[in-house]
This record gives C-alpha cells, structure tokens and sequence, in this order.
DNA sequence: AAGTAAACGAGACGGTACGTCGGGTCTTTTC
DNA sequence: GAAAAGACCCGACGTACCGTCTCGTTTACTT
C-alpha cells in the first residue's frame, strides 16, 4: 500500500533528535507518559517524521535503546563464571529498576500486547544478548566449569527467569544473597542434571532428605 | 475532598454486570482494546458507576478474575509432587495464552506502568497463590519428597520464573518436555543444596564428582 | 403518573433552606453556575425534595424571589408621578444589575428557554407588577397627569421596554439624565396623543420640525 | 500558554458545514437542544475542530447569523419612514419568533449569562443594526420627517425597547395595530420634544393645554 | 401512646454532554 | 522530495449534573 520512503534521503539529524528526546522524555516522566505528540515537540520534529519512519513508539524505544546497547561490551568473562553471571545478572537488574521509569519496562509492557513489537524487540534487543550468554557458558562448559552436556536453553530459564517474575509481580528484585543463592541453585541444577538418556520422567533421587 | 462511596448502596447488579463485560470484552478482542466506554455500554451502565467503584480499568479486570479466582479449588495435591507442579504451571501457561486475548497478561502489562494496579494484583491474585504453592511444598517437605531445609522462595523464583521471562520476550511458552526438565532441573536444585553453614560462595560439586 | 406530594406534610424548615440557599448561591457565584445539585448540598437537603416541589432550578430560584417580593411595598405614590415612576424604574434597574449577579436575569435567561417558567415568571412576578404600575398610572389620569384616555398597555411598552432591550445587548442601563428623558419622552408620547377616533395611519405633525 | 492556531491553514469547508449544522440544528429542535457534540457529528467534524475555532456554542451561532447577515441588505428606506419602521420591526419580530425556535433567542438567552459573547453579540449583530437605524433617522430628519434634533438614541428605546420586554416576559409580540400605536407614540415624543435648553425637568405640557 | 404513612437525608444509578488528549492521516509550505 | 508545521477526524478519557430510584430515618397524623 504505502510506499515505504527512500532512506537515503532521511534526515540522520532528525532520527538522532528523535531517538534522544525519547530516551530522555522516557527517564524524565516515564514510559507510560511517553506520547508521540511529546518526542516530537521536544525533537523539533513532524509527528508525521516520526510516523514515516517507525510504527509504533516502542519502535521507537527499542531503536533508542537498541543505538545505546550497540555500543555496549561483550559478555563480561573474568575467567570466573559466577563473577561474571552476578555481573551480568546485576546490570540487568540495574536496566530493569525503576519499573516505573525504565524504558525497558515500558518496552516490555508495551510488547505483552502488540506482538510485531515483541518480535523486533527480541530479535533486535534480546535475542543477541541471549546468544552472547550462551557463547559464555560454552566457554564455562569447555573449561569444566560446568557439565559438557548441560542445557542451555534451561540455563536461561533458570538464571534470567526468577528476575522477570519478579518484575511483573513486584516482588522486589532479588538482591546480592538471593543473586547469589539463585546463581547456585541453577548451577547446581545444570551440574547434577542425569546424564543424556537416563531422563527420568519422576523424580531424581533425593539426596539428602530422606530420613 | 471526595467521599469515598457507601458500600452498603452499592448494586450488585451492576457490579456483576460491569465485570461480566469486562472479561467478555477482553476475551473477545483483547485487553488492549478495553474500554471503560466499552465496558460500561457492554453491561448497561453508566461511566460514572465504573468510575465510582475502580480506579482503572485493570483494577475492573483484576477483580473479575479474583471474582473468578475466588471459587477456584486449591493447589493440586494428588501426593505425587511432580505430577502436581505440571499440573499447575499448565494451568497457569493456559491462563497466559494466547498472550494477545488474555486478561491475566494484559493486567500484567498495564501494572507494569501502574504500581497500584501492580500492588493489587500481587496482593489478591498473586500473593494468594504463592502461598497455596509454598503450602504444597512444605507437605512435600513432610512427605520426604524435597529437603526439608530446601529454600521455597528460590522454589518460586526456579519454577514460575521461566514463564513469565518467556512470556514478556515471546520466547515461546516450554513444551511438555520442555516443562518436564523444568520442574527436574529446579527440583534437584533444591535437593542438592548445600546444608545451612556450609555455603560455597563459589562453585557447587562438580558433575562428575558426584559418586 | 406521578401522585402530587401532600402539601400538609411538606417541611417548611426544607423549603426556607432551599430557598435561601438557591438565592446566596446566585448572588456568590451568578445563575449559570447554579445547580440542583448545589442547592441541595448547600441547603443539607436531598435532590429528590427539590424534584418533589419544583420542575426545575428556574421555578426554585422564582419562589425564592416571590417569597422577597411578597414583602415588598406597592408602587411608589408620591403624589408626583415623574417621581414615583424614576424611583421605581431605578428599583427595576437595581434589580437587573449586575447582570452576570442577578437572579432576576439569570431567570429571564432561562424562561426565553422554558415556556413553562416563562409563564410561571410573568404570572407570578411580572403580571402583578405591571398590574400596580397601571394602577399608579389610573391614578395619576384620574388626578389630570396624564391623558384620560392613554393607553396604558402602550405606557408600560414605552417605559419598561427601554430597559430590557438595553438588557439583552448589554448596551449599557440608563443613567439618570437619560432615564429623566426616557420618562419624559414617554409621557409626552402619551399626552399628545390624538384623540380616540382620530387615529391617522400615517404621521402626526411635526409640530416644530419643519423650517 | 495554548497557542491560537494559525487562520491560514483553516479549512474552509468545515467552517461551512459547522455553521450550517449549527444553523439546521437550531432551527429543527431549538437552540436549547444544541450541543457542540450535535453540531460536530452533524457537520461530520471533530468536537476539537469546534473548540479550535470557538470559545462555546453560542458563538458558533453568532457566527452562523452573521454569515447569513453580511448578505443582507440596507435597513429599508421607500421614503416613507412609518412604512420603513414597520416593515423592519415586523422583521426583527419575525427573527425572535417562535422564542423557543428562535436562533436570535437562544444567542440572547445565552449572552445574558456570558458577558464575552454579549460582547460579540452586541457588536457583531446589534450594533450595525443601530447605526442603519440611525442613519435611516437621519435621512428622515433632513427631509423633514421628524424633528432635526430628536435624539436618536432614545429613538432606539423607544422603538426597539418594547419588542424585547415583551420577548423575556413572554407578553406576546404586537400585532399590526398595536405596532401601528407604538411607531405613532415613539415619533410623536421624539417630535415633540422640547428645544434644547427648555428641558422641564418635571412635566411636559399637560395634554389638554396643548391649543 | 402506638401505629403508620408520608416526607425526608442520603446518595447510587443510567444517562448526556462536557472539554481535553493523543492517535494517526492529510495538506501546505519551506528547505 | 524529505521535512516542519499543524489542521483535521476520530475515539476515549474522566467529570459534572441531570432527573430517577431505592434506602433507612424522622415526623406528624391517625386510631
């Protein structure tokens, strides 16, 4: 239907204007403020600019988020996998806190009920920070840190999970004893799983309980 | 300045009505287009009447699922803990799909930007719920089935986390097996734990060392 | 339909509270911002016994200034009409002034909306009066003032029309040089009149105009 | 604070189809059925676009009545000025009739209660009209019709005043005959009134005295 | 004096319209 | 031909009063 419009014609200015009067408007009052109508009187800009170019001001979010996160390092890697789980663990907790004036919340409630939304946002935002964990396990997992075999896709569950829960309930961010204590768990969890073929459908033997 | 309204007048018709639209609405079309006008014209009511006795539409939403909630049986104990933790996170994963047309995840994305609404829907959905299941694991505990020490509130963070990480992300809801490891990984977690004193800040057994 | 209420039981304590608040209320903030609902917080009283007695904030606000008038002396009568006539006609002026203050115009704004107070208003307040300043009038023929035979009805358009017209597009009330020439020209109007039966179509003669 | 939108870039159209609307509306259930949200879906325009251009219905009326105006003609001048008179007054009884129909009446209801739209009232619509008057008084002096130095202003009281206080009291618009009297009696006192310094500041000559 | 029917205060209710906000589209003008 | 400026239609917001309608509670007339 609509044509999209030539890009190399688009105003890099405007774009940077844009993107920085959303983040900024974003810390200020927080997400849920957030109007088109206010990036764009606070960028210099059309709303129709704006419109031109991004769908929906999450878009417009995540891209803003998504120039910050570019720049942004690697996968910490000490040499220390839990150092570097707690590191990392703790930078998103940072990222997620406020809830009530971080963007990525906003970002986050805004996808739960608008799926391209959610599609751009994991792909652009966390689908890569996802990859570049698991790049950091298979290190762990080469240098016996934890089990060759472990599950991967359940080590993300388990360490990154918990904080999500917490967010959507507010039940308070997990702090360093708990970080710690939840990085133990699921270690250990990933460490003691039965080998490939020995699943067991019920229960692993308790270790300790028993009597 | 303004009177809270005399509970003792209030027309149950009415509220029945208005909460009735409610989760009729949202199952229909979506949280996302919810209306107090919509509700309100939906249940032969007035504006006013809505506004008199909720704050946002999410408290509405959130008191017809407790409204809902309230004649739900409890935790599932068939004695088979494994079985019963299934059970119910299928219950929940239901109670979050399809993520678009569900009521629960649609209040869950509006508290996200609204801590009222969030304090609420943790206090009388949530909290509850927690509990039930806290409740369920200790009889487990008594039973033998986990460590008595093991800690229920990591309980919580390794057996609900996932979802709800999945869930804001659109990762992809866990599979039956997918669930099946989960609740093993987790279990294990918990029955591997270190005894009370003998913390390893760092690392737990390795894998291989087991026996 | 609706049974009339039993008069014999009506709270006279509710209808004088009512009465005096619809009134302090119109002085403090003007007609316009009057409401029923206002009335019936500032009286201590329930909207449902203003509904029970009066149709309508007009018919309230047109008893209360009844119940004022009811006490109020007839039409001046000096012995010197011009006198009596200024007096009054300055009363009359006093009463419309200031216009956004006014009840008296706060009401005639609404009977030009309400037939129904429209008639209530010139029975009850308006008709009485014209009916006392025909009587000062008669008096006066009868003593050689004025013409035996002028029109009376003619009288009351000539000295009170001024002053609604002027009213009604805030052109300003008269001041007293201009009532004094307003009162004179209307006698004179009706001193010189022709006599019955020599009624000319057309014009009388301009008695000093030409040359 | 709220910037006043530029005129340059007004739709024409919608200025049109608004005052239409407004005009249609007010005649077809009166001026006391019209509302800005009436006028906005039956002009197919957004209630913003309404409140863009106007402070309140009333002006939106006014402006309607003066569009219709501008095209109107001079105030009549045949050479004869009873005739003139009344076929003018007979025109503006005509604009006031029905009251409860009457655009003219509502924007007179409502300029009694809102000194701003008074204000546009009276010299958008009401002063023009006086100053045609005038100037037809005027003409009528210099040839000789009335006294050279009647005073036009009371002229406008006398003439126009009787028509509006018989309009707020509802006490019936004259008919031919009584509109006859009423030019005869205002022409009369204006004719004969005494020269300027002999101002009686009591009586005018007693009616008999007169030859 | 007790019984009873009404008028009463309080105020919740279904409505209608208010005036405002922001969304997303469109046009006009400028660079 | 993209961009600024911003008017436009639209739909929902949350509020204010309307006039109606129970509720208990006085109040004042029966009986």
């Amino acid at each position: 239907m609509s044509v999209p419009p030539n890009p190399h014609r688009r105003s890099e200015a405007s774009r940077r204007a844009i993107l920085e009067a959303a983040l900024r408007l974003c810390i200020e009052s927080g997400y849920g403020q957030l109007t088109i109508e206010g990036i764009a009187a606070s960028a210099g800009v059309s709303k129709k600019t704006i419109y031109r170019w991004w769908p929906s001001k999450g878009a417009v979010v995540l891209e803003a988020l998504d120039d910050l996160a570019t720049t942004v390092v690697d996968y910490p890697d000490t040499g220390d996998l839990v150092v570097d789980l707690r590191t990392q663990l703790t930078a998103v907790i940072a990222l997620l806190s406020p809830a009530d004036r971080s963007a990525v919340v906003g970002l986050i409630a805004e996808a739960l009920q608008n799926a391209d939304l959610a599609h751009e946002l994991r792909e652009r935002l966390i689908a890569p920070r996802i990859a570049q964990f698991k790049e950091r396990m298979r290190r762990a997992q080469l240098e016996g840190q934890i089990a060759t075999d472990a599950d991967l896709d359940i080590a993300v569950d388990l360490l990154y999970g918990p904080l999500y829960h917490r967010l959507v309930f507010h039940l308070g961010m997990p702090d360093s004893r708990q970080l710690g204590e939840l990085i133990e768990h699921a270690l250990r969890a990933l460490n003691t799983a039965p080998r490939s073929g020995e699943t067991s459908a019920t229960m692993p033997p308790a270790p300790h309980a028993r009597h």
